[in-house]
DNA sequence: GTAACATACGTATGCGCTTACAGTTTCGCA
DNA sequence: TGCGAAACTGTAAGCGCATACGTATGTTAC
């Protein structure tokens, strides 16, 4: 392994110098620079990111904590956000929760994380305040937490489902059903609150049977349309929590020969590429989902940087994006 | 932040009998291990992996090279290897492959990481030879390089392709397509020639116009099929390089409104989650995939303990899953 | 009762780096 | 010509941990 001193000795200083001459230092003079780059080009060196963290007190790397890498919404947020924390000189390294691990303060610490996004949190959860007492930096991806406060990127569904709800009333729809997310995470409960608001705005109202809960998963909504269908047919027109779950309708629709939308329409959130997909065309509430993964990356390096800095709370709009999956109800 | 020295001054013993009680060294009594554990539990004190990491040399962090986070079969290779290494006790670090990034021995050092799964590996590439010189651990994952004998996962097509060109001969097809991968890969070049072979036996053949090449990505599918279509037609079966190709193909058909497979047949491989879904049901060539992930999981980690054990290359058989993308040719 | 040894623990050291501080050189200016 | 200040660079120390080595205590055998 080549260390620092190996291209301290080539270049003739010492060294410290070859430390500062590469962190581009200004008391290092322009020719002791140049000479230290050119022994450490010779040498293949680069500063070994270990050495500094343990020197510095801290890494440059940043946990990602995901329920569940399989769901294709995560996958879907890792790449923009790798993406930019390279970009801004940072390292990802994925945590899973499960219910087995470790507390997610002890593991932070273990495996020196610099900071933390966190996606999956329920309002419930004792993760953000025990990362708070512990002085970890972390911020809210796509949900919050109520009672600690930190940075968040969140996105606010109020535009996007007034522009389904006006269109679904507008199409005649007149029994709506829902599988919403979970009760006890902030991104559910949000969603669910201002579809009920805006749809009683209209007049209209979700009766008990048309609605249902579960996980932000493919088998939700596969297994959700099955049981909505048993109830007296099931109702025209489907709001499901994300896209995900909105997926998992469609398939099951196919499955049982259910036409989409002529029989039920289906509408979802987040707009995946997967749903923009010609075989899919689901009608969606879209948002730069993109652009909130990268918002968080900046978000936990700004909070690195500065650690007393007020929080921020980002939101992001939402608009309904019609596709082929909605259209008049059944007679 | 809680250290082995705080630990040691709450059990009233040394830092060097904490670090040693709790690595369960056996040279230490019962006794005291008991008390170290009690201490650190009492001041939830966990190790810190920096300063282990560059007191013992080196990291417990393997990097993934991936070229492309968007792509599928990424995503899904990552959800497997992920849990493995996690099981295994290591984390995993993304690395992306992008033409503009520093060579990757150097981002290897400098991100401290212990082995390197290569996914993205061409065969005229350098970053293996230079891996090796550097005496970086490391395995091919579903791609092997000539030349530089490693550790090795790869997926035998042979039995997969002999299913479905006997189906596929069985069903009358005569005008046969392909959209290979990049003939700079293993896994596209050896698909390939297995492909012409199989086809060579049964006295068919692929006609110029009717072959196409090109990333293993969306993309090279749509667009494929469209160029495909406009030479005389296209073939009545197009055999994709994987999946993900394929799931393109899938969707140019459905937006130009070609049926499949009346219209054309579609034949994949790697058997994505997607491809079972109701909506898309491509007929495609399977393997394990889990277990392929997480085999090269295993044999990095394997790899860390022993430098000097002989390489391995775990071959996986594949076998053709026949679902609705693939029918008797239209006439 | 002592030699020989095993057991359990402490001391010292170093991994590669950053950084406070001290030292040396150079330069400007009187 | 000399002196203070500025501009560089070197020296020393320490980040948290693991580990080679040394030491004290207990154990056994005779």
């Amino acid at each position: 392994m080549v260390t620092s001193r190996d291209v301290a000795r080539l270049a003739g200083v010492s060294q410290p110098t070859v430390s500062r001459a590469l962190t581009d230092h200004p008391r290092v003079s322009e020719a002791t620079k140049r000479k230290v780059r050119e022994a450490a080009r010779a040498l293949g060196y680069s500063t070994n990111a270990i050495g500094r963290a343990l020197s510095v007190g801290r890494s440059n790397r940043i946990g990602l904590v995901v329920a569940d890498l399989e769901n294709q919404f995560y996958a879907n947020m890792i790449a923009p956000l790798h993406d930019e924390l390279e970009r801004l000189g940072h390292e990802l390294v994925l945590i899973t929760e499960s219910a087995a691990s470790a507390p997610l303060p002890e593991r932070v610490a273990a495996h020196g994380l610099a900071g933390v996004v966190l996606s999956t949190t329920t309002v419930d959860s004792v993760q953000p305040a025990r990362l708070r007492d512990r002085g970890v930096p972390f911020v809210y991806l796509n949900r919050v937490a109520p009672g600690v406060r930190a940075d968040a990127v969140t996105v606010d569904p109020e535009t996007g489902v007034r522009e389904i709800v006006a269109e679904a009333v507008r199409l005649g729809h007149t029994r709506i059903g829902a599988i919403f997310g979970p009760r006890n995470t902030s991104t559910g409960e949000l969603r669910e609150q201002v579809v009920r608001e805006v749809l009683d705005e209209h007049g209209l109202g979700l009766a008990q049977r048309d609605v249902l809960h579960g996980p932000f998963d493919f088998d939700t909504g596969r297994d959700g349309f099955r049981t909505l269908r048993e109830r007296a047919g099931g109702p025209t027109l489907v709001l499901c929590g994300n896209d995900v779950v909105a997926l998992g309708v469609l398939n099951a629709a196919a499955e049982s020969g259910v036409p989409v939308p002529e029989h039920t329409s289906v509408v979802g959130f987040d707009d995946l590429p997967t749903s923009r997909w010609a075989l899919v065309r689901l009608s969606t509430i879209a948002y730069d989902l993109d652009e909130v993964a990268r918002e968080s990356a900046r978000l936990v390096v700004a909070r690195l940087r500065e650690p007393d800095a007020e929080t921020a709370h980002i939101v992001y709009p939402t608009h309904y994006v019609a596709r082929s999956t909605v259209s008049a109800p059944r007679t």
